[in-house]
DNA sequence: TTCCAGGTGCATA
DNA sequence: TATGCACATGGA
């Protein structure tokens, strides 16, 4: 009986040692210290496309830190600082940020997953360091109804505005506007932030979001999610797909753009092919509940080997 | 000047 | 259900 308790223990033992191992971080008061890089790339976290309000830090790129940048989520702030064997996420908000940059996911099991696609195992060597944000959904909504047809550098500058001008302060920088500021915004005020023809789609949207209460949406399941979420103005199957990527972490989805338009014919079909319902229904049922994954290290790979800078 | 960007809404057939 | 056009705007 004693042994068993002790045979227990020393389990139990080896079990927390080895999940401290496997950890690629350790916490430190007011600070993530990424230990292992090999899952982790600042750059390519920031860069592949699924957030937006972020700004690069070259002043602090000196010594032996390679990337600096701060990341703004919601009403949090961090500055991550990476040099060539380990990064460092400074904030007051640590927990928050555990879970913003997915730390105890295991990027090294899912990326075996993609070893026998040759093409997205060019793309996952090249975007090694990606891992799928979980950002705070009202601010996944409002961003990607704004990508629609516009470029990501437009979207950053149209989101820092709407932040600047309704989001709280702060101090050195603007909180993202709560439902209840957004739904004070008109029309016309949106258009002065640069958003074009959808500021009519945010105040629809918005007013809906105030209706039927944003914690509800998570109370539905897949398909009546996206449903819901289409029945919105503004959100159609690739800006829904996006909300239930990096909204919900939802994996199983692979948005549709211009760019996995370009990869698909570029590599998946010998036929060009342009409907976008027959490229996504194949994405999806090729790469299963690791879509959203693919998706992103294919995005991220085709951008830039064309060279578009962000 | 023209094309394009993490598309969607709407009218028409 | 499928197709085609309009929609803002700034950078390449």
């Amino acid at each position: 009986m004693q042994i068993d308790l002790i045979k227990q223990n020393w389990q139990n033992l080896f079990n927390i040692y080895n999940n401290s191992m496997r950890k690629i971080y350790i916490t430190k008061p007011d600070e993530i210290l990424i230990k292992d890089l090999s899952c982790f790339c600042i750059k390519q976290i920031l860069e592949c496309g699924q957030v937006f309000r972020f700004t690069r830090l070259p002043e602090l790129e000196k010594n032996e830190v390679v990337f600096a940048y701060r990341i703004i989520s919601k009403d949090k702030t961090a500055i991550i600082l990476e040099s060539d064997n380990q990064a460092k996420i400074l904030t007051k908000d640590v927990n928050y940020f555990i879970n913003y940059f997915d730390l105890d996911a295991d990027y090294e099991s899912i990326k075996e997953n993609f070893v026998e696609d040759e093409i997205l195992k060019c793309a996952v060597n090249y975007g090694y360091g990606i891992r799928i944000l979980n950002q705070d959904l009202l601010e996944v909504i409002i961003s990607f109804i704004i990508s629609a047809n516009n470029n990501i550098k437009r979207i950053q500058k149209s989101l820092n505005l709407i932040c600047e001008r309704f989001g709280k302060n702060m101090g050195d920088y603007y909180a993202f506007p709560s439902l209840k500021e957004l739904s004070k915004i008109n029309e016309q005020q949106f258009r002065e932030c640069g958003v074009g023809f959808r500021a009519k789609y945010l105040v629809s949207t918005i007013n809906d979001l105030i209706e039927c209460k944003l914690e509800n949406l998570t109370k539905l399941n897949n398909d009546e999610l996206k449903s819901k979420l289409i029945s919105f103005k503004g959100i159609g199957p690739k800006v829904a797909d996006c909300i239930l990527l990096f909204g919900f972490h939802d994996m199983s989805v692979f948005p549709v753009d211009t760019w996995v338009i370009k990869i698909f014919n570029a590599y998946y079909t010998v036929k060009q092919e342009r409907n976008v319902k027959v490229i996504n229904k194949f994405l999806v049922s090729k790469f299963k509940n690791l879509a959203g994954y693919a998706q992103q290290y294919l995005f991220y790979y085709k951008r830039e080997l064309e060279g578009v800078k962000i």
